[in-house]
DNA sequence: GCCGTTTTCGGCCCGACTGTTTTCAGTCG
């Protein structure tokens, strides 16, 4: 079992001990618990019980619950909470608005324990009974519990590869001599994905062990026959889709399934052009099919250049490929350095030498530490003083350390009226500034956009940490006007910030498009809380192709003196 | 439930905002 389906166990053990108004600090621990095996990078499940006993934070209680998923595959604690507390009741929890005491209350006192249960109360005017309840209340919730349909079975793109990988891994062994490959959202990079697609090219003998392989996979719990293969839900809600074909059929398949619907649409367009028709994955001419065993023979066949997948969402894609002028995409190597990420100093997980050994160690030349400020008293922000203190301990580690440059930097707060919540002084003496929201993020369009861009005029402003404030699954952001927030970063000459951490990817791809079409630096960031944090760049990467950026379009793939002749020239 | 060189008990991140109250509970980050 993969060390996120272990995290995620964790993670609702914890939910739930909430409802059983448990110890605080206890939930505490297994949802710290949940964070470390999350970011553990070997499997827990392959670690001794000592080593795993050796974890911090994982004491004498944890590290046997840990022992039990490993040999069973079961957390016997779960299965007894799920007994105890209906586990619709999460799907509530997820509303913004509602946390465990509220949500521990409409299910005692009014026997709401379903999103579905909650949205007819609010209609019968139930809710308005309660204390605490008004209608304002009622409107966000509708307004949430709206959004929340749509976004019933969708998953965060690093949950469906985690599972996907190991579940293409699982069927390739099944079948070595076949192609095994992801397709679909997950192939595109798309941050919400509504399961794995799974193309599978091979003799009849493998597709069929593939195929036994797939129904008897352990997180399977119910299958069943689909055009072409066989689709299941998985342990957890996760749909998977397997397509098998023959592999001269294998390039055309891939496509299909890979998608986008858009893309899908444009390609028929050209190929109707070419004399040919694309219908349920196959590329035909009249009534012969035509062989692509390939996705470049299939390109080719329709006189294109093969597409990364991460562009094929129907926008200028077909023209550029037609006219060989797609864009060289960001890759990672081509990223230099890391702009954002914590320290113990505020919410880290270990100090600016750990985090500087962990980049350099992972290839970068330059990293800039970026603490909280003190408007987030939850994570112990820096005020003028600490912040100053930082700065010059981190300038001193960087005279120390060798193999790469540290700069001293802050994640300062956009305060509701649009100050920073620090000193002038203090962040024109740092080297690198990030203005990030996290509060009051529900005023109005006008008042919020103008708070950005009051928070860009100002001269020691370097970037826009995750624009919008948006976290998938959760919440929807700020009701920024992007368009302007966007001219006025081009004309002071202000970065703008793909943020890697899973749920933000906050640039989004299309604000990113619009982002490299003012000539905006952007950077692709981890906002790292911890040494595997950095690795979360691989996420804001994604984002990036999809918009189509070059190396060119981004601050972090510059060499140092190039980066800070960038923030010079927008400071001079 | 975890932790500890001041260790087996008593700590463990806390202040602002919101919608509702009429002085505050609950949520959020």
């Amino acid at each position: 079992m993969d060390n996120l389906t272990i995290a995620r166990l964790f993670s609702e053990a914890a939910d739930l001990m909430e409802l059983g108004e448990e110890n605080p600090f206890k939930i505490r621990a297994y949802r710290n618990a949940a964070q470390l095996i999350a970011a553990l990078p070997a499997p827990v499940t392959s670690l001794s019980p000592d080593e795993r006993r050796a974890l911090p934070g994982i004491g004498k209680d944890l590290a046997a619950r840990l022992d039990e998923v490993a040999r069973t595959g079961r957390l016997q604690l779960l299965d007894e909470l799920r007994a105890k507390t209906p586990a619709s009741l999460l799907e509530i929890k997820r509303l913004p608005g509602i946390g465990p005491r509220t949500l521990l209350m409409l299910w005692r006192e009014m026997g709401i324990a379903s999103a579905t249960e909650l949205e007819a109360a609010i209609h019968a005017g139930r809710l308005r009974t309660v204390r605490g309840f008004g209608p304002k209340k009622e409107a966000t919730l509708l307004k949430a519990l709206a959004s929340n349909r749509d976004l019933v079975a969708r998953h965060l793109l690093p949950d469906c590869l985690a599972r996907g990988d190991a579940l293409r891994a699982h069927l390739a062994d099944a079948g070595p001599q076949a192609r095994v490959v992801l397709a679909g959202g997950i192939r595109r990079g798309t941050e919400l994905c509504s399961g794995i697609d799974i193309v599978a090219a091979g003799t009849a003998r493998d597709l069929a062990s593939i195929a036994e392989a797939f129904r008897s996979y352990s997180l399977v719990e119910t299958t069943e026959e689909s055009p072409g293969g066989l689709t299941a839900r998985l342990w957890g809600g996760m749909q998977a889709r397997l397509v098998m074909c023959a592999p001269t059929a294998f390039g055309a398949t891939l496509v299909w399934h890979t998608g986008s619907d858009a893309h899908i649409t444009h390609l028929q367009s050209r190929a109707e052009e070419k004399g040919l028709s694309f219908a349920d994955g196959a590329l035909q001419r009249g009534r012969t099919t035509l062989s692509t065993d390939s996705e470049e023979t299939f390109y080719d066949a329709l006189g294109l250049a093969w597409v990364p997948p991460e562009l094929r969402e129907g926008l200028d894609e077909i023209e550029l490929a037609a006219s060989g002028a797609l864009p060289t995409l960001l890759e990672w190597d081509d990223l230099r350095g890391d702009l954002h990420m914590h320290t113990t100093a505020s919410d880290g997980k270990v100090d600016a030498e750990a985090m500087a050994a962990a980049a350099r160690d992972a290839g970068l030349d330059y990293i800039v530490i970026t603490d909280h400020s003190p408007a987030l008293a939850m994570v112990n922000g820096l005020d003028n003083r600490r912040a100053l203190e930082h700065a010059d301990h981190v300038r001193a580690l960087d005279r120390r350390v060798k193999g790469i440059r540290v700069l001293a930097g802050i994640e300062c707060d956009i305060l509701a009226d649009g100050r920073m919540d620090l000193d002038d002084e203090v962040l024109a003496s740092l080297d690198f500034v990030i203005a990030s929201l996290h509060s009051a993020l529900t005023q109005p369009r006008a008042e919020i956009t103008a708070r950005v861009i009051k928070a860009i005029e100002h001269p020691s402003v370097d970037m826009i940490g995750h624009p919008t404030g948006r976290k998938l699954l959760r919440r929807e952001g700020a009701d920024l006007d992007i368009d302007a927030v966007l001219d006025a970063a081009a004309a002071h000459g202000v970065a703008m910030e793909i943020n890697g951490q899973a749920d933000r990817l906050d640039l989004r791809p299309s604000h990113a498009r619009k982002a490299k079409a003012r000539g905006i630096p952007i950077a692709v960031s981890s906002d790292a809380h911890s040494p595997r944090g950095l690795a979360l760049k691989r996420w804001g990467l994604t984002v990036a192709r999809r918009a189509g950026l070059t190396a060119d379009d981004c601050l972090n793939a510059r060499p140092l003196p190039a980066f800070r002749k960038a923030l010079r020239r927008h400071r001079a």
